[in-house]
DNA sequence: ACGGAATAGTTGAAACTTCAATCACGTTGC
DNA sequence: GCAACGTGATTGAAGTTTCAACTATTCCGT
């Protein structure tokens, strides 16, 4: 059992901040989303993700990962959004195991509605709060966190 | 419907930086507390808690405070880790509506293994891999990001 | 061309979280 | 002193996510 290296006073302030905030911030995303166009932040991810897509479509596989979901989440994710009529799924032309998911037309007048008021909440409670030049850095220090988390596996 | 202010280029990118990073770090974090140690973050941030209280216990609203959890869902949390002998709740001597929660001999011995674990994998995911600037920066943003949440309610 | 290994995706059960209702106690005002 | 309201916490059910097992298809080596 090797010492640990602690972390040390202000790095451990900067931490808990981040955690507090981020906990805090994805409360309040999911609750407004919820409560306003009754979707999660995980399903309101797969409709950007697909909404963004060549021919609005993508594979179940590719979909996980755009959206950083387990293919198991995904499969029962987009169950759900298949039942509300926001996203069709059909077999792929080439590869048979495959699956493509494609955003209705329904799905992307629901979407235009929902990411107004999302972008806006964003903004109210992320972008306008923080420093532009802190903003850079936080995109900065996540792409790196983002980049060896992928590195891990 | 009023026109929404869309994210510049730059905004975007940040944001979805963040989202993409913090998503797959906490998922990280989770799998490795999980693996290790059999604990949720959830479970994990609450013993940490009540470790700092005085006399390691706390109410059960603060340490739902503490923790950024619903009451409800510290309940239910609280009572696993009482099944597991980490935590043990009493009745408060002056309002007999109040329930202390108190780390437990075992809870502590057990933390202070998990602790370890976990502060190492902080620093190899995060602490680490982010610029020292850059961090004061993500700890400026968050704590900015946590204050608006809280004004919210 | 065959058998084994890898890949794509789904499924059901268990674990966890959320939501609404409930219980118990405390506080206020009449 | 007690009725109405507020607060602290728990409960059970419904919804969501994880985990392990499973089916179907494709890939690879011989």
């Amino acid at each position: 059992m090797s010492e640990p290296r602690w972390l040390d006073a202000a790095q451990q302030r900067d931490w808990r901040a981040y955690i507090e905030g981020s906990v805090r911030l994805a409360d309040l995303l999911d609750r407004d989303l919820k409560a306003k166009h009754g979707l999660t932040t995980a399903e309101y991810e797969i409709l950007v993700r697909l909404s963004e897509a060549p021919e609005r479509r993508l594979r179940m596989a590719e979909l996980a990962e755009y959206a950083s979901q387990s293919r198991s989440r995904l499969s029962h994710t987009v169950a759900r959004l298949e039942c509300k009529g926001l996203v069709s799924r059909g077999t792929c032309g080439d590869d048979k195991r495959g699956v493509n998911a494609e955003l209705t037309e329904k799905g992307f007048a629901f979407l235009e509605q929902a990411a107004r008021d999302h972008v806006a909440t964003v903004r109210e409670y992320f972008i306008d709060v923080i420093d532009p030049d802190d903003l850079k850095a936080v995109g900065r220090a996540f792409s790196a966190v983002a980049e060896q988390v992928a590195k891990a596996r």
